[in-house]
DNA sequence: ATTAGCACTCAACGGGGTCGAGTGCCACCG
DNA sequence: CGGTGGCACTCGACCCCGTTGAGTGCTAAT
């Protein structure tokens, strides 16, 4: 039918206004804004309906429509189309991460760029140990009885792990393991190593010596699974104290949220992507209790079909998604290009 | 004279109670606090003094006093002592700082904690790389042409940095050279080093070499200058969004603030310590604009003499200042101690 | 299905009055 | 001369209340 349309064109009309004007959208602005070739009366039919459904609410009785969670998620899955960057803006993304010197550079510049361009909080997590091949592999003697292993990824990404040697080791053994090490790992992810990788690499020392070797293998194992390894980090804190929030209540808990990197790995570890690469959750979709009212865009960056991590804008439900989606996606992409390169 | 002493005596009381209830305090309060001994009017005229030597101030007419920088300055100078910690409270930071496996982890401890006890913005500057010996050095290769410099301080701070070698070089050369640069620098700091330390190295070396030793060498010292290489952590920034804030003119120019970690760098290395250990700047004595009603808490770590960076603690500057200073000095003790040993 | 008209609701705003905390000043006192 | 009680004064905070206007839902007409 032909109302059933015109019911969705205003709910989109509804959350482009609201995200905008950040005010309550009432039936009059609606048809002056928007061509809709209907009058208010109709419009408020419409907004009854959609009320009604659940997609809009009213803060209170003599006010406009507000979306509610269910409405900006109809919004982002079927009312709006990801926006194209200006060429201009390709550009200077392009430009700005060609400069990065290493990886920590990139990454730096990439969480501040995502933040400038979303005006909101970004946020990039390290390429995953766990999901990155391994470059090299080095074992380094820093005191008589200490070793440093030092972990090297196809990324760029460097670990480092200190690790007690037992005293009076011979040199050569050290020699032999670094040789052995990088023979079976390097070129390979966690994934494709030879599993038990403990006993396949111990098997070519003397036994006097494989519970050391054992000891530094599952030292390296540890290191490429453990979550705590999962880095993150932050820029644009500073947008959420944008005017019109309500702070205590708002921006606070989301603050505490984005210290607990934890919640926030585990947030990102959990968004779907969709057919365009881009993952968002909308307010309560977000079970963590001080982000239900704030929404994240995230998109996976590294080669097709072999995400390597994940980066994304965090900010209230009320936002730009189309713009921010594009954003997502496109840091993400050159990102990947970045690192592929 | 006897009224001397009282108004400096009103001074902190107003400072104390201003802290602690958030309100302009009046005389009336006052005299019910804290055993001043004498009637509301005459503090009133107290108050009068310490309003003309610019000390307090009133918001407007009818309210109480609130006390000025100049005022905080007076109190943190020479009217408060810094409260020492319970038993209690040093045997939780001792136990809290002492399960720390590396130094990572020893820093990232610190800074929670600071922001725990503080209740405020806690920042926790890394053992400065110039200040700290150095305790060994290692040059990994890591692709045909690339060597990977790895820096390891007596701190357990650990830094790399990827350079190109000439193709075909010499493996033994880079034996050589790790040898020599681990000789030469080794249990040294960067003030201590041989100057000009790059022909000191390559000296060493045949001719055909000595241009790729003085690159890497150069690079060494860079790394160990570069101001970038600075590294900064900060905890407890949801503290900022207190209730009772004026939120858009304060938090968010100090979360700006707290992002350009150069500043927040520039600010920690210019405070003056005190014969107690303890810097402190109030409001507009930090110069960086959106800092100008915050106070920063610091105290350097390391040995006796021989600083190896700052932490602090941040706030607005009603904070309490004794409590602030007492746990930022006893973390930075602990901290000292920890590196020690 | 759409619309004009209309009664209704309610947040926002502003005026006006009261309250009370706190001050400054002055005359008085030991 | 420092301290004090008394007192007039100021001014923000608060509440009451009427007005306004945006926006709604309903109904009857098209």
């Amino acid at each position: 039918m032909v109302s059933e349309d015109r019911r969705i064109e205003v709910l989109r009309a509804i959350v482009e206004d609201y995200v905008q004007t950040r005010e309550p959208v009432g039936s009059r602005v609606l048809v002056e804004r928007h061509r809709l070739g209907v009058s208010p009366a109709t419009i408020r039919n419409d907004m009854a309906a959609l009320e009604e459904s659940g997609y809009i609410t009213q803060p209170h009785t003599s006010a406009g429509r507000v979306p509610t969670d269910k409405g900006y998620r109809l919004f982002v899955d079927r009312l709006s189309q990801i926006k194209p960057l200006s060429p201009a803006e390709q550009r200077a993304i392009r430009a700005f991460l060609d400069d990065a010197v290493d990886l920590d550079d990139v990454v730096d510049r990439a969480v501040r760029l995502l933040a400038q361009l979303t005006q909101q909080v970004a946020v990039v997590q390290y390429p995953s140990l766990r999901r990155t091949a391994l470059r090299h592999l080095e074992l380094v003697p820093i005191e008589r009885d200490r070793l440093l292993l030092v972990i090297i990824t196809e990324a760029g990404r460097v670990e480092q792990r200190v690790l007690e040697a037992p005293d009076g080791l011979p040199e050569h053994i050290i020699g032999e393991l670094r040789a052995r090490l990088n023979a079976t790992v390097a070129g390979r992810r966690l994934a494709d190593l030879p599993e038990p990788l403990d006993d396949t690499v111990a098997q070519a020392f003397p036994v006097s010596e494989q519970e050391f070797v054992r000891r530094v293998v599952r030292l390296l194992e540890e290191t490429l699974t453990e979550t705590t390894e999962e880095r993150i980090v932050m820029a644009g804190t500073a947008h959420l104290a944008r005017s019109g929030m309500d702070f205590v209540h708002t921006i606070r808990p989301v603050l505490e949220a984005l210290e607990e990197q934890v919640v926030l790995l585990k947030l990102l570890s959990e968004m779907a992507e969709d057919s365009a690469g881009v993952a968002v959750r909308i307010g309560h979709e977000n079970r963590y209790e001080g982000l239900t009212e704030t929404s994240i865009v995230a998109a996976s960056y590294g080669a097709e079909g072999q995400p390597l991590a994940r980066i994304g804008a965090l900010g209230p439900t009320r936002m730009d998604y189309p713009g921010t989606m594009s954003s997502v996606r496109a840091v993400a992409r050159y990102l990947s290009r970045i690192l592929a390169g």
